[in-house]
Parts: C-alpha cells; structure tokens; sequence
DNA sequence: TGAATACATGAATTCTTGTTCATCTATTCC
DNA sequence: GGAATAGATGAACAAGAATTCATGTATTCA
C-alpha cells in the first residue's frame, strides 16, 4: 500500500454506528463540512469573539456569517452570549475543540498520501 | 454554561488553518457529512470487504454504492483493490481509522449536551 | 465464445445548502 | 424618543451533491 500504519494518537472508544444514529452524526460533521464554517470554528478555537469582529476575520459578510453562526448554535458547536450590543461566539466545549483538532491533523496527514492513493487506485481497476 | 471541560483525549499538534487550507480540508471531511458515507466507512472500519456486499450491508443500491466509493478513493479515504470479480475495499490507513474513531467519539459526547446548548442559545438571544 | 457475475460510469433528476439582499429586532448613547 | 451600531432572519437564487436508471467494462466459468 506504500503507506505504513500511522502511530496512535490516542486511543477512544469506539462507538457502534447504526443507520439511525449515522444521519444525526452526518448533521453535526456536516459543521466541518464547509470552508466557512470551518474558519470559523477555527478562529473561535483561538478564543471567543464577537460576531462582527469574526465575520471580518473570516472575510465573510455579515448576514453570512450570522446563518452559519446559527447552524453552528442549532448543532451544539458554539455558543453566543449577549454582551451589550454585541453577541460574543465561543466554542461550546472542549469536545468541539478537540474534534476540531483531530479532523485537522488527520486530514492533513492524509493529504500527504493522496497521490499514492491515487496509484493504488490505478492498480486496482487495472 | 452547565457543561464542565471535557477531559483531553490525547494532543495532537495543532494545525493553523488559513483560508488556502480551509477548502481542501473541508472537501475532505465531506466524507464524514453524510450518512451512507458514514456507514460505508463505518463498516470498512471493522474490515475490508468486497463492494456488493457492503452496499448489502449499508442498505444502498449498488450503483449508489459505488459513486461514493470512487468519491471515497479520490480523496484517498478507501482503497479498492482487485480479486477475481470483485474489488475489496478498506480504509486506507490507520488516519482514517481514527478521523473515524474521534468523530464518532466527540459527536456522540457533544449530542449530549445539545438541549443545554439551545437553553443557553435562547438566553444568549433574549 | 457466450453467458453470468461484479463494478464502474455518464446523464438526468431531485434535494440540499450556502450566499446575497432586504428587512427587522435589540441595545446603547445623545 | 431618535439615531446609530450589532445581529438575526426570511425569501430568493444559485450551485453542488446524492440517488436512480441505463449502460458499459472486466472477469470467471462452462
């Protein structure tokens, strides 16, 4: 396969996916699913942030935002606390933190083996 | 916020996600947002298998099957290699094991915590 | 060689989803 | 109260993606 087995980062236990729960983790990996919304999770990994401040970081408009802050809240991802004028995001908790962290790191990781994939591939429809 | 820090799984060096990443990232953890994907690697996770009998045992048609398998090894999620007539698929590393693995893990925790996150989510707008 | 099994693939269709635009609510300060 | 700032939200639109259907390719076996 070209590509030895990666060391263990650390070890979870495995949770059993059926066809009931697999379309509500879909929803929630769904948040991870989009360039938007993932600068925006991972700025707010950085620390809490006020809507506006975070649409300008993430060069996204306004209203944008503000709809993807939305699914972000409805998933359980982040939450929003009014202070004054302004509503200050935040990640929900460390689970949000560390799934973030971990789907970076591995799908990085796996980029780095993609064109050898893509020969294997080749070999297998042969 | 009623949810305490959750314990660290394991560290991982932290990524830095700029907006250049982000896309090719997000592409990438698409894999994870839907539900026959989700199966279809969920089942891999338990071992390698011949792709009839996969889409059998995920509930898909063949032909439905197969698209998301060629999406699957474009992005260097799954290998399929040839024996005889059919063509067995697996995981192609131990990475997506465990993007796997610490997904399933941290949505199901942050699933939890849901009902809590909409009652601070409606303080937050009052 | 011909039938049967096992997958792959292209086109079409339908559903979902992200963004924009316009507007509306809430809060602060004068 | 009125203006200004900060966010939220609904409708509309556009783009993308998942599934189905029909068909094509590859391999085995008689």
């Amino acid at each position: 396969m070209g590509h030895g087995a990666a060391p263990a980062v650390g070890s979870v236990p495995r949770t059993r996916l059926d066809a009931a729960n697999a379309a509500t983790v879909a929803t929630t990996l769904q948040a991870l699913a989009t360039p938007s919304r993932l600068l925006i999770l991972a700025r707010l990994r950085e620390g809490p942030l006020a809507a506006t401040e975070l649409a300008a970081e993430v060069g996204m408009e306004q209203s944008a935002c503000s709809h993807q802050l939305r699914l972000l809240r409805n998933l359980g991802l982040v939450t929003g606390t009014r202070n004054g004028r302004s509503v200050v995001y935040a990640l929900y908790d460390n689970h949000v933190a560390e799934l973030l962290d971990q789907a970076l790191y591995h799908v990085e990781h796996l980029r780095l083996g993609i064109s050898d994939a893509a020969g294997a591939e080749a070999d297998a429809r042969g």
